[in-house]
Formats: C-alpha cells, sequence, structure tokens
DNA sequence: AGTGCGATTGACT
DNA sequence: GTCAATCGCACTA
C-alpha cells in the first residue's frame, strides 16, 4: 500500500542551520510528518518561534532537567511538553549536543490525513484543525511517547523537505508570554490562513 | 510536602 | 473581547 508520505524526503541534520532563531526561519514551508499504526499525518509549518540560548523565557534557561532533557539533544529532535494541563507542545532542538534552546511549531497547513485528523481534534473546520501549537500536536497525536525522537530520521514524526518556493515569511514578537514579550522571534507565512495569532499578527 | 504558575484552548458575553 | 479549566514541574521550606 502506499502512504500519503511515500513521495516525502527526510530533511537531513547537515541542511539545518546550527542557530536557534536562524532554524526557527529555516522551518517555516518544511512538512511535519506523522506515521501511526492507523495512518499517516501531515502539514506545512506556517508559523514558529524561537527560543535561543539565554532567552529567560526558554525552558532550558535554567538548565537541563528531566522534562527538558531534550533540548539538549543536537538539532532535529522533539521536544513535546504539556502546557496548562492540557495542551501538548511540540519544539524542535537546536543548537549541539548539550546546548539548550528550541524552536517552537505553532501552526500547520493540514495535508495528508485530514479525516484523522478531524477525528482527533473533533473539528471539521479546515483552518482551526490545526492552527495553534496545542491543536497541531492533538491532530497528530503527538504527545510526551515522541519527545527527545530523532525528527532527522523517518519514523513516529520526522521533518520532510519541500519542492515548494520558500514562502514570503513575517516576523513578530512571541505570543503567549509574560518575559521577553518584545524580542521578535516569531515567523510565520505572511498572509497565511492557517497562522494563529490576531489578523494583525499574519501581515 | 506545599505552592504558584504557565510557550493554551474552548466556552461564553 | 473575557475567563476558567487543568496538572506537571520548578521552587521554597
Amino acid at each position: 500500500m502506499r502512504l500519503a508520505t511515500d513521495g516525502y524526503k527526510v530533511l537531513a541534520r547537515a541542511e539545518l542551520p546550527r542557530d536557534t532563531v536562524l532554524l526557527a526561519q529555516h522551518l517555516i514551508g518544511k512538512i511535519l510528518v506523522r506515521e501511526t499504526p492507523e495512518g499517516s499525518f501531515s502539514g506545512r509549518i506556517v508559523e514558529t518561534e524561537a527560543y535561543p540560548v539565554g532567552d529567560a523565557a526558554g525552558h532550558a534557561y535554567r538548565g537541563e532537567t528531566l522534562r527538558n532533557h531534550a533540548l539538549f539533544l543536537c538539532r532535529g529532535h522533539a521536544y513535546v511538553y504539556l502546557a496548562y494541563g492540557a495542551s501538548y507542545l511540540l519544539n524542535v532542538s537546536s543548537e549541539t549536543s548539550g546546548i539548550g534552546a528550541g524552536v517552537l511549531v505553532r501552526a500547520l497547513e493540514p495535508l495528508d490525513g485530514i479525516p484523522s485528523m478531524q477525528r482527533n481534534r473533533r473539528v471539521q473546520n479546515l483552518r482551526d484543525l490545526t492552527r495553534g501549537p496545542g491543536r497541531l500536536t492533538a491532530a497528530l497525536d503527538i504527545d510526551r511517547r515522541l519527545d527527545g525522537i530523532d525528527l532527522c530520521r523517518m519514523g513516529p514524526l520526522w521533518l520532510a523537505r519541500d519542492d515548494h518556493d520558500v514562502p514570503e515569511i513575517g516576523r513578530s514578537a512571541r505570543i503567549g508570554l509574560s518575559r521577553e514579550t518584545d524580542r521578535p522571534l516569531r515567523f510565520y507565512v505572511r498572509g497565511d490562513r492557517f497562522v494563529s495569532g490576531p489578523k494583525t499578527l499574519n501581515r
């Protein structure tokens, strides 16, 4: 049987910038692939946020712990944590092994496996399916089980290259923080309907 | 051992 | 637009 995701090619670690902020920009337009026994899901990344070294809003700021261990893996690993006791959030580790930093994936354009994602989310509306960091993980059935996984190898969760043109990328302050609120470390596809946040934040 | 607090979401005015 | 739910974790004692 041919999977919907058969045509995708895994993103090589060597292609990933070694800098957290550059990685956040680089991941825009790339494809996130989720493979489960029930089926395959995918979506194009349309919004990210960088949490670089020394950022007081970053989970690695106070050093390595059991929870944030995956942030200290070399770039291209998944860090998944539970936010507000309700939503799992997916990060891509950045930097080299032993340095804690990451990129939050905030929104996807749904591509493959949309009916299953609609079941996972109990939502029909395509625009609400993966618009938001906690929504996209629910749609793709991502939780702590996937924490620490290598996203540069095909498996239950991985990143794929895209053959499309590089989209026009906008930049703004990050969303939902109480510290470091002014740093312009959020990146998004300009005008894209699947970007989260108020409309004024996707121009 | 107890406490305070989110990198959010969905329901509601 | 506002607001409460919810729970793992980091921090204090």
